[in-house]
DNA sequence: GCGGGTGTTCACGC
DNA sequence: CGCGTGAACACCCG
């Protein structure tokens, strides 16, 4: 699900929801999203009485700010889904496909259960439990790569970051959470095609006018998928159980074999890299220009 | 029954 | 140390 902008709709569904609110009562049904079982007791214990002040985000990792001085930390992985259901249980908005995933929690995949002291509960549901939550000390927060979509985001430095790996495909240097926070495999194929990049192309051998292009082009893109509510090529629904809809404004990303949307362009190609899968448009991004 | 999948980390070999 | 590969985590879907 979650890249970059799929977490800030969540970031921002849980701002206008359950910021102030208290936390009465935390059920971990499964030990291993919060680390195992030894960390159990500590997790339900830093969150019982706390309230929500703050909610961040940057890159793909949501920061929910407490009363006390720690942060619960939250990355969705692959298949995480965090689901606010109000006291009277209405407002739930998924549960339209036949699909085991798009029930109205709690179901089987869900594994914590966040009670507010208003009666209404924040899920965290992971079908495949590669996700996680922890609490830790606000003054102690991971370090983490640049955002592109926040304030403090430098665009030569961005430069610079993606320049110290000359040996890597400039589609594994955007995918790297530690040249730049945020990006997957949907945005680093849609930004490459917005570019005209083929993403193959070695750093090293990367034109000066194209890393500027990226680093141009890299927020915009963000804001508009942010804009859409993200994009449910998967699992990712916001925090009310609906979908996203830039999935329908993708060029490349999961698009192979159909039309590029450029009126000279050639048909989606797609490559596998390291084990992930590759599109592209082989006309608009040639290995040459 | 098999392969694929939005993310990250680790072991291994070069 | 850098880089690629494959595996691991776990489950549903086509």
């Amino acid at each position: 699900m979650p890249e970059l902008p799929e977490v800030e709709v969540v970031a921002r569904g849980l701002r206008e929801k359950i910021l102030g609110k208290f936390i009465k009562n935390v059920d971990v049904k499964h030990p291993k999203v919060v680390g195992g079982e030894s960390h159990v007791a500590g997790f339900v214990k830093s969150l019982n009485g706390a309230s929500i002040t703050k909610v961040e985000r940057h890159g793909k990792l949501l920061f929910l700010k407490l009363s006390t001085k720690h942060t619960l930390v939250v990355h969705l992985k692959l298949t995480g889904q965090l689901i606010f259901i109000d006291k009277d249980g209405k407002g739930y908005k998924g549960g339209h496909t036949q699909k085991v995933y798009d029930t109205a929690p709690p179901h089987k995949h869900t594994h914590i259960i966040i009670s507010f002291s208003d009666g209404s509960h924040l899920y965290f549901n992971d079908l495949r439990r590669f996700g996680w939550m922890k609490v830790v000390a606000t003054n102690d927060l991971p370090k983490v790569a640049p955002d592109p979509t926040l304030s403090d985001f430098d665009k030569s430095d961005f430069i610079k970051r993606v320049q110290k790996h000359p040996k890597i495909s400039v589609y594994k240097a955007l995918l790297d959470q530690t040249v730049v926070s945020g990006m997957g495999n949907i945005y680093v194929n849609e930004l490459l095609w917005r570019c005209k990049i083929y993403p193959l192309i070695l750093v090293s051998k990367l034109p000066r006018k194209n890393i500027d292009a990226i680093a141009n082009a890299i927020k915009p893109l963000l804001l508009e998928a942010i804009k859409y509510g993200g994009s449910s090529a998967n699992t990712f629904v916001k925090i009310d159980g609906s979908k996203g809809t830039f999935t329908d404004h993708l060029d490349v990303y999961h698009r192979e074999g159909k039309p590029c949307h450029r009126k000279d362009g050639g048909t989606v190609a797609r490559v596998k890299v390291g084990g992930r899968s590759t599109f592209f448009c082989p006309m608009c991004q040639k290995k040459a220009d």
